[in-house]
DNA sequence: TATCGTTATTCCTAAACAGGTATAACGATT
DNA sequence: AATCGTTATACCTGTTTAGGAATAACGATA
């Protein structure tokens, strides 16, 4: 399950767990540490994301107390709600589908 | 939606689409033509179908009356009917999300 | 003003992908 | 054996992608 936008894949698995770890931590660097991603990818995923969204779901701040941090927005949150919302039905689909396959 | 094995996707769309066309024409190159694809794109669609299958989805002669055939095996259209069906479940389960969220 | 850890950006290279073109292989039919 | 339209394969090249490494920018704090 992907969610997107006219420009493309806005959020799959991947990036709504990326974004809820840095909920956790507060940090870009600390999140993509926890999921042993390179801090470049953690940061271009996520600012892929806000390029695509009319508002941020991310946002960061640089310097200050702790070199930085970086939060999720209101925004970002109803993306993560959705997701879950949504792949959990897809989840429930799929397992009514349950007749094993194979090609 | 897309339908994969464990080596990777296996047939979405645009493939399903291409062995129904397959399957009208009895040719892989009349089939792209209609879709306004490549034969080389679409053969190798096949191809790549056909090999992450355990079973052909498709099978093709070349030689012969008309110069050579193609067709959708049994298995094929089993993918084909299970793709639609699923596709179909999904496209309600789509539907009943419609809150028209924007990100 | 020096330090610190983080965010943000730039540069570079190897690998993967996309897709056109050309051509060989094939077998029924004439 | 020549023709025909199709399947199958090989070759080439420009583009895109992936990802490491290096470094600049930043602001609170000491």
């Amino acid at each position: 399950i992907w969610i997107t936008t006219p420009e493309g894949k806005l959020a799959g698995k991947g990036r709504i767990e990326l974004m809820e770890k840095i909920k956790q931590f507060g940090s870009i660097r600390q999140a993509a540490l926890a999921m042993q991603m390179s801090y470049r990818q953690a940061w271009q995923l996520i600012d892929d994301m806000n390029s695509k969204a009319q508002t941020p779901l991310v946002i960061s701040n640089r310097g200050g107390k702790g070199g930085g941090s970086a939060s999720v927005t209101e925004k970002g949150e109803q993306l993560i709600a959705l997701f879950h919302s949504f792949n959990k039905k897809f989840q429930k689909l799929l397992a009514g589908q349950n007749e094993n396959f194979i090609f």
